[in-house]
DNA sequence: GTGAAAGCGCTAACAG
DNA sequence: CTGTTAGCGCTTTCAC
C-alpha cells in the first residue's frame, strides 16, 4: 500500500525496505548495469508497493543530465504552435527527452525572461521560434553549450541550427500566383503586430514581388484582438466599401481570410471571378467551409518534427554531421478562391 | 563579456570573480536577506558580465522547493485546453510559480505515465483535467503531499480540490431549453471518444432530461479524426438523409455544430424554424459565422484561473480556509439556432 | 553482482 | 551584514 506520509520517499527508504544498498536500488530503477534477477524483482516490487517516485531533481544534479528540451513559442492561441508542438512531441516520444513549453506572447523581453528561466533548469536543448531575439537572449543561447534550433523562419542567420520556411519567399510566391491569375487591384489585411517578424517578412516579399510587375497594394488594414473570423468579415466589408475597385484580397492568416470569404458569399459576390482571395497557413480547421480558401501550407508539423530530430541527433552524437539549415518549401493550394492559370 | 566555455558557470565562479562568498552571492541573486548596496551591485554586475544563469536543479534540491505547477491535460489541439492554460498562466504570472504542461491524449495509461514523470520533478502543485484516473494515478496524487486540483468536471469525488462545471447538468439544461422551445425529434452527433468522460456525462444528462419528458434521441452519430467542421457537414447531411423527421440537432462541440449550420444554410433549410441546432463550448473562434450557433459556455478561462488560485493560496498558507469544491455555472446562449420561449 | 565514498551546485542554519 | 558548515537525494567512480 502507498502511505500518505508527508515526506516523499527516497531511495534510502526503498533500500531499507529491501535490505539492498541504495546503489543497487538505483541501478535497478534505472535499468543500468547488471543486477541479479532476484534483487531486481525484490526492489521493483518494493518500490511499487511503497509508491516510490524517483527524484529527478537529485538525479539530474548528480548525473549532470537533464532530459528536458525547452520549446519557446510566441503563443498557444492560434493553432499554429500547438501543431508545431505536436510534431516535436511525436519525435521526442521515442527518446528519453521531454519538451517543456514556454510562451512569450510575441514580446522580446518576455522571451528573454522565459529563456533565462528555462536555461536555469539546464535543459539538454532549446527549440525557439524565430530568428529575432534580444542581444541578451542570443548571448544566452550562444553560451548555453547545448543544441539550439530556431524554427519557423529561415530568412536570417541562426545562432546554431534553423528549420523553417522562407516567409519572404512565401509572400513572393503568392504574389506571383495572384498576378499570374490576372488580378491587379490588390488589398491586404493582417494583424497589427509589429513583432510578428514572419508576418512582416511575408508582407515584404509580397509587396516586393508585386512591385517587380509594377503593381502596388491599393488598400490595407490591420487588426488586433477579437475573433479572427469576425474581424475578417468586418475588415473585408470596410475595405470593399472604401475601395470597390479591388479584385483581390490577401489575408495574413486563414482565419480572417475565411471571415472575408463568408462575407463575400453573404453579399453574393462571385469568388474567384469578381474577387479573388488568399490566406496563409493551411489551417485544417477550415476544411469544411463552403468553399476552400487559397492558402499556403506553413509545414508546421514538419518543422516541429525536424527540429526535434536535430536536437535528438545532436545529443546522441555531438560530432555527427547534421544539416543545420533546413528550409522547407511551402506548397500553395489554390482552393476555390484563386483562379488557376 | 559572455564566454562560450563548455562548463556552465556556477556560483563559485561569480564568488571568485568578486571576492564575495558564495553564500552572499546567492543571497544577492535571490534578493534574500540584507546585503550592502555595494556588494550587491558588485555581484549583480559580475553575474551579468559573466553571463551567469543560476542552476535551479541544485537550488531546488538544496531548498526542497520547486516552483513548478504540473498541469496535465488531454489535448492541445481543440482550443479548450489552451484557453484553460491561459487562465492558469494569468494567475501564476503574479507568483513565483511556473506551469509545466503534460498532455495525455485522453489515454489513462499515458496520463499515469505523464503524472509520474511530472511528480518526479517534485512540483509544488498539480492541476489535472478530469476526475477519472487510474488507481495508480490516484494513489500518486494522494501521496504526493502537494495541492491537487482536478479541473473541468465536478460530477464526482476529487482527490483534493476540484474546479469545473457539471457536465451532466449542462446536458440537462440544454435538453430542457430544447424541449421548452418545442422541439421533439432530436438527433445527436459527437466524437467517438469513450474516454472523454465529460462528453459522456453531457450526453447522459441530456438523454436523462429528455427521458423525463418522454422524449428519446431518434438518431445519433459519432466521428473521429479529421476536420471537425467538415465532419459536422458530412454527419449532418447523412443524418438528415437518414432521418428527415428530425427537428433538432445537438452537437457535442461547437466545431461540428458550425459545420452542420453551414451545411443547412447551403441547403436552404430554415434554422431555427425548420431545424434547431446547438453545440457546446462557446468557441470564440466561431464568432463571425453567418449565424451564431446556440451553445453553452464551459467557463474555461475561469476554471484555469480558479484552479491556479487554489494552488497558489494553498502554498502561501497551507492552513488557510479554502473552498475546495468550486462548481461554475455555464450560461446557455441561444444564438440564432435555438428558438427562445 | 554489489557496496562505500565522494560530490553535483546550491541553500538552511548558524555563527560571528 | 557576511561567512562557514552541512547536507538536499541521487549518481559516479572505484573497490570488492
Amino acid at each position: 500500500m502507498t502511505t500518505d506520509s508527508k515526506r516523499p520517499l527516497t531511495l534510502r527508504d526503498v533500500s531499507e525496505a529491501t535490505g539492498v544498498s541504495e546503489m543497487t536500488v538505483s541501478r535497478v530503477l534505472r535499468n543500468r548495469g547488471d543486477v541479479s534477477e532476484k534483487t531486481r524483482t525484490k526492489v521493483l516490487s518494493a518500490a511499487k508497493e511503497l509508491g516510490y517516485v524517483p527524484n529527478k531533481i537529485a538525479g539530474a544534479l548528480a548525473s549532470n543530465r537533464v532530459n528536458l528540451v525547452a520549446v519557446i513559442i510566441p503563443s498557444l492561441s492560434n493553432m499554429v504552435f500547438p501543431e508545431v508542438l505536436t510534431g516535436v512531441n511525436k519525435v521526442l516520444e521515442n527518446t528519453e527527452l521531454q519538451p517543456v513549453v514556454g510562451v512569450t506572447d510575441y514580446q522580446p523581453e518576455k522571451e528573454e525572461k522565459v529563456l533565462y528561466e528555462m536555461l536555469s533548469w539546464r535543459p539538454s536543448g532549446v527549440i525557439i521560434a524565430g530568428l529575432e531575439h534580444t542581444e541578451a537572449a542570443r548571448a544566452m543561447l550562444n553560451s548555453a553549450g547545448i543544441p539550439v534550433v530556431e524554427i519557423m523562419d529561415t530568412d536570417g542567420k541562426p545562432v546554431d541550427a534553423m528549420v523553417g520556411i522562407s516567409h519572404r519567399r512565401a509572400g513572393r510566391e503568392m504574389a506571383k500566383a495572384i498576378l499570374k491569375a490576372g488580378y491587379r487591384h490588390i488589398g491586404f489585411m493582417g494583424t497589427k503586430m509589429p513583432l510578428d517578424h514572419r508576418a512582416r517578412k511575408r508582407f515584404e516579399g509580397f509587396t516586393e514581388a508585386l512591385a517587380k510587375e509594377g503593381v502596388e497594394i491599393e488598400d490595407r488594414e490591420f487588426y488586433s484582438g477579437g475573433s479572427a473570423l469576425a474581424k475578417g468579415r468586418e475588415m473585408t466589408q470596410a475595405m470593399l466599401e472604401r475601395s470597390p475597385e479591388l479584385d483581390f484580397l490577401y489575408y495574413s492568416n486563414d482565419m480572417i481570410g475565411a471571415g472575408g470569404l463568408l462575407y463575400l458569399q453573404d453579399q453574393g459576390i462571385s469568388v474567384p471571378g469578381q474577387i479573388g482571395l488568399a490566406g496563409f497557413n493551411g489551417v485544417e480547421l477550415l476544411q469544411g467551409l463552403p468553399r476552400k480558401l487559397a492558402t499556403m501550407d506553413a509545414c508546421r508539423l514538419d518543422i516541429g518534427r525536424k527540429a526535434a530530430e536535430i536536437i535528438a541527433a545532436q545529443l546522441e552524437d555531438p560530432d555527427a554531421e547534421i544539416e543545420k539549415h533546413v528550409t522547407l518549401t511551402p506548397t500553395i493550394s489554390f482552393g476555390d478562391t484563386l483562379k488557376r492559370r
